[in-house]
RNA sequence: GCGGAUGUAGUUUAAUGGUAGAACCUCAGCCUUCCAAGCUGACUACGUGGGUUCGAUUCCCAUCAUCCGCUCCA
């Protein structure tokens, strides 16, 4: 297959409902995407196989839905309110933008421009006439603060007293009910909180297609533990997240490590776990030691203890947190990027196949009639009957081998055909997309072959 | 946000200062029936808003969006 550009799979998402440009028919928002119905269908699939193997399957694991709106002060207590916004500065000369902290950082490196408030920033620059590192002068905009969080409005009025975020995060809302969590499971540690839901930032940067977008749907799982136990567990989920990614058929060479060098406010060790997209490598999973500091500031600033009590040892203490994230819709990019492929026939045409694992198929099975005039009706009995059981689709339009090709094109692992067979003695043809081999079974023999086969 | 490029059906494209032609796709009918057959039809487009002009898809401006590069990425 020729190499896949982003702009192939942007096309090909758009031609068969997967991905649509938010708000199209007005002539799009920059950095919204709308997932289509197999495109949701496939996202689900990609939750569905989260919570298996992170809640369902993992012993202490409870999933929360917590509210997208929470208490402005857990911003603050988060450290997001300071540390999420960026003091920006435009040259006047060249219009270069820059932050204003790694400008002076750049400049001097003993400045510690961290500490700093704005006026102390604009007088350093003025003082020392820091020059802009791409045209040399030093002649400034005044600075202003971008936060990267998504602002609105409570109530009537749009006061600052009702100012109230968006999230840019999930883990917050899994932290603040971790002792809700504790007590109604009588949960002990180490046990885990997971969450799927949509964070949002106000992103300048465009990014990638789906890869970058304002507004997002996280998989996080927050895992609280003993201070002592937390490299451990961390080392844990780092590699469990490669062995989920391959599980889901992304084979191991399109995965990498990439340990961070800089550390976020809160983290002790942190690590990515990137795939290799057609535009490079980006990152799908981030895996965090956070320590202490997430409950830790949130008792400071809740005046709420967040202690807990070693039933054991009768020992009480902030636990450690151990986060997983997955960003759900860079999955979904990931996946499709895999799965995409061309194959040439021997006759020269292309067969455009979306090689899913039968698992995250929007659809299990087609139910294709040879002939709809004459085996119309009894392919759509066995439609409605199979659509109880997993996702199937019919197709009675066109060509037989036509819709063979359709069904390759969006991933459909099987397809039976409905023939004289099955109308005299009860038997289709089930035809596997990979393989391209037609096995004939008995009408009763497809949910459980099918299923046999969409196991995860 | 800066610089560059682009914008005609779902996709790929043609032509034009006098409102657009095709192929593939899709749908319907006929015929056929196990890997994109054929025939006959049908549907669908000048990103948006201004300006110039008798008249703009075409020229100009703005805007929106996409792509590439820069910047950014707690």
């Amino acid at each position: 297959m020729e190499k896949l550009t982003m702009e192939k799979l942007v096309n090909y998402c758009k031609q068969y409902g997967f991905i649509f440009q938010g708000s199209e028919i007005y002539g799009g928002l920059a950095n919204t995407w709308d997932y289509g119905p197999l495109g949701s269908r496939l996202k689900n699939n990609i939750k569905d196989s989260w919570r298996k193997r992170f809640i369902q399957e993992r012993p202490n694991a409870y999933e929360v839905d917590s509210a997208i709106l929470m208490h402005p002060r857990v911003w603050e207590a988060s450290g997001h309110v300071s540390s999420f916004s960026d003091p920006l500065i435009d040259c006047k000369g060249c219009k270069m933008r820059h932050r204003v902290d790694n400008l002076i950082d750049d400049f001097d490196p003993e400045a510690k421009a961290d500490g700093m408030s704005q006026e102390e920033m604009m007088a350093y620059i003025k003082e020392h006439k820091v020059p802009c590192p791409k045209c040399g002068k030093s002649d400034y905009t005044d600075i202003r603060q971008f936060n990267l969080m998504f602002e609105t409005h409570r109530g009537v009025t749009e006061d600052g007293k009702n100012k109230v975020y968006l999230r840019p995060e999930n883990a917050q809302g899994e932290y603040t009910n971790f002792l809700n969590v504790q007590r109604s499971m009588r949960a002990k540690l180490p046990f885990s909180i997971g969450q799927i839901g949509k964070a949002f930032r106000n992103e300048i940067t465009p990014g990638n297609f789906t890869f970058r977008t304002i507004e997002f749907e996280q998989m996080e799982y927050q895992t609280f533990c003993k201070e002592g136990t937390d490299s451990e567990l961390y080392a844990y989920f780092k590699e469990y997240a490669k062995k989920y990614f391959m599980d889901l058929g992304i084979p191991e060479e399109k995965l990498r490590y990439h340990d961070h060098e800089k550390l976020a406010h809160y983290a002790k060790e942190a690590c990515d776990v990137d795939y290799k997209f057609c535009f490079g490598w980006g990152e799908i999973n981030g895996t965090h030691n956070r320590t202490n500091y997430d409950l830790g500031r949130h008792q400071e600033y809740s005046s709420t203890s967040q202690e807990y009590l070693d039933p054991e040892t009768n020992e009480k203490f902030i636990p450690y947190i151990i986060e997983s994230t997955y960003g759900c819709d860079r999955m979904v990019l990931a996946i499709l990027d895999n799965s995409y492929d061309e194959e040439v026939l021997e006759n020269g045409e292309t067969r455009e196949v979306m090689r899913f694992s039968p698992y995250l198929a929007p659809y299990k099975l087609a139910v294709l009639p040879l002939n709809k005039k004459y085996h119309g009706e009894k392919a759509k009995e066995l439609f409605e009957q199979f659509n109880k059981c997993f996702m199937t689709t019919y197709d009675e339009t066109a060509s037989i081998g036509k819709r063979y090709r359709r069904q390759d094109a969006i991933g459909t692992p099987f397809a039976i055909t409905v023939d004289d067979e099955t109308l005299n003695n009860g038997t289709v043809t089930l035809r596997d997309r990979d393989t391209m081999e037609q096995i004939v079974l008995k009408v009763e023999e497809v949910e459980a072959y099918v299923l046999s086969k969409i196991k995860f």
